[in-house]
RNA sequence: GGCCCGUUGGUCAAGUGGUUAAGACACCGCCCUUUCACGGCGGUAACAUGGGUUCGAGUCCCGUACGGGUCACCA
């Protein structure tokens, strides 16, 4: 047992007059939306308020414990610029940062708390059917009134046991939520919930008080679920004798009306997302706006606009269903947003995939998709007409919009096909002109003279960007090649 | 079951006693247009329900329904 001295130094280490705020995973190997978002919210509250933002480990659930799963923490965390400022990496004053490194000191605040009179130690047997029966009555716990001599007594004899909360039976217990409000309960619901358990590892809601406390946490940002434990939180810092922080439950992220997201129901992951084809900083801002709300019109928000605007009286209190069609809508904006070149770089894995030809260029390509991409993903499917020519039908060539029909189009093709072989340059402009002229020769619409161009060089109905750019990207040679291929088919 | 919380269009949501109940996504229509997109314009669509309080209620109170959470020596 310590002695208040070395209490008093672990006080002397709380850093003080600034907002802290921490987000504390459980090493999955798995970011869920919900949870980064929850990620999102707490790092936004500690940069709003110009305070500092940790991260700590929640690893005492060894049973749970996936290899790797931590890398998969620090890499999520890094790639969507959530930076802490003190975490098991980088330190801080507070360490250690990870609860397994921590073990030693819950039990010494357990025992404290016992001294204080707002603990016990109970030598009961556990039982299964307590727990099923769900009508035990904690308050009838007969160690709860034993007497301390007893207690210290069979504690020392070597009887094992655990470490209760000691909760009155009378009264209510109020505490404030930023997003609910004042919530009170009586305290006849609250059960004497364990500490610390037989084998001397602190449950988890003992040990977020403690780490929350030591480590000058003010505001405590977490799913709703643990609402209806927070009053046995008050009374763990009330009895302690420590300030109340902040608390600010979230509503979970569900997948529909009635489920969370969940790995279970094949939800996707951040990583999930990401190999989807969307863009980190588009998850990031259609997150944030999953149950909260700015107070403007503005939805497209990067980070730093997130830290100006993220505001608590914007959390809303009820569930939000995800809805991917609004991220794909997000994600395209920020594609659009992006400069040529920046698209140009993202896009170009995906672009190879499927022009593996390297006359085509990837970049000539990108800017025909910006425009056009939602995710990342289909861009591949959009430019399988380059490498090879695909077989298609004549009746590709009838279109009514352009006025367009088997007949016309090759008349059109016979005509564009000389030109095009005595253009003098080859861009876009060239291009253009020659079938825009022919048009007006003819007196026709240029969609009639365009059509057919490029339904013959693509071979497909519908393609990313029009007759000229697709011309001009396949090269003059092979652009004929096709028009020619064209022209027999309707012959 | 007890306790706690929630409920505005299909979805995200604004709204803090007096509004024609915002906006966004999706959907539909029109325009632009060399396809598809982009963009522009317009449209369909909501206060769970019953009682109060009030001159007046999406906004306050009570009940009901529905949904969620929680009642672990899991986190």
């Amino acid at each position: 047992m310590k002695d208040m001295a070395w209490f008093a130094e672990m006080e002397a280490r709380i850093p003080q007059g600034e907002v802290r705020t921490r987000f504390a995973p459980s090493p999955t190997g798995y970011m869920h939306v919900g949870n980064l978002r929850t990620a999102l919210y707490t790092y936004l509250i500690a940069r709003h308020y110009g305070g500092k933002f940790l991260l700590r480990i929640e690893d005492t659930d060894q049973g749970r414990l996936v290899e790797g799963a931590v890398d998969v923490i620090y890499r999520t965390m890094a790639e969507c610029h959530l930076e802490h400022d003190e975490g098991p990496d980088v330190g801080g004053p507070v360490g250690p940062y990870v609860q397994t490194e921590r073990r030693p000191l819950y039990k010494e605040y357990a025992e404290l708390l016992i001294r204080k009179g707002h603990a016990y130690r109970c030598f009961c047997e556990k039982t299964e059917s307590e727990e099923d029966a769900g009508n035990f009555d904690r308050g009838d716990d007969p160690c709860r009134g034993m007497s301390a001599e007893e207690s210290e007594r069979r504690a020392a004899a070597g009887e094992p046991y655990v470490i209760r909360q000691r909760i009155p039976h009378e009264g209510t217990t109020t505490f404030h939520d930023e997003s609910f409000g004042d919530i009170t309960v009586d305290n006849s619901t609250l059960d004497d919930q364990v500490l610390i358990k037989r084998d001397g590892l602190p449950t988890y809601n003992f040990a977020n008080v403690v780490d929350d406390h030591l480590m000058g946490i003010t505001h405590v940002v977490r799913g709703s679920e643990y609402l209806s434990s927070a009053p046995k939180y008050n009374l763990l810092y009330e009895g302690f004798g420590w300030p109340i922080p902040k608390y600010v439950h979230c509503s979970p992220v569900m997948r529909d009306q009635h489920n969370k997201m969940s790995k279970r129901h094949g939800d996707p992951s951040y990583e999930d997302l990401i190999a989807q084809g969307f863009l980190t900083d588009a998850v990031l801002n259609y997150v944030a706006l999953l149950g909260w709300s700015p107070r403007g019109e503005q939805e497209i928000f990067s980070l730093d606009e997130l830290k100006e605007a993220f505001e608590l009286s914007g959390i809303s209190k009820s569930p939000a269903i995800f809805d991917i069609e609004k991220l794909r809508y997000f994600n395209s904006a920020y594609i659009r947003a992006m400069s040529p070149e920046a698209f140009a770089k993202v896009a170009e894995p995906y672009i190879r995939q499927a022009v593996k030809n390297p006359a085509y260029d990837a970049a000539a390509i990108a800017s025909l998709l910006q425009q056009r991409t939602e995710v990342l993903t289909e861009i591949p499917e959009k430019l399988d007409f380059f490498d090879e020519l695909p077989a298609y039908g004549t009746e590709l060539f009838v279109h009514k919009k352009s006025k367009s029909d088997e007949q016309s189009s090759r008349e059109m093709l016979e005509k564009v096909i000389p030109l095009f072989e005595a253009l003098p340059a080859w861009d876009d402009e060239s291009i253009l002109n020659v079938m825009v002229k022919l048009a007006e020769e003819l007196g026709v619409k240029n969609a009639k003279v365009m059509w057919p161009v490029r339904i013959a060089a693509a071979g497909k109905a519908v393609t990313p960007g029009g007759a000229v750019e697709i011309c001009r990207i396949l090269g003059r040679e092979e652009t004929l090649r096709r028009l020619r291929i064209g022209l027999e088919k309707l012959k």
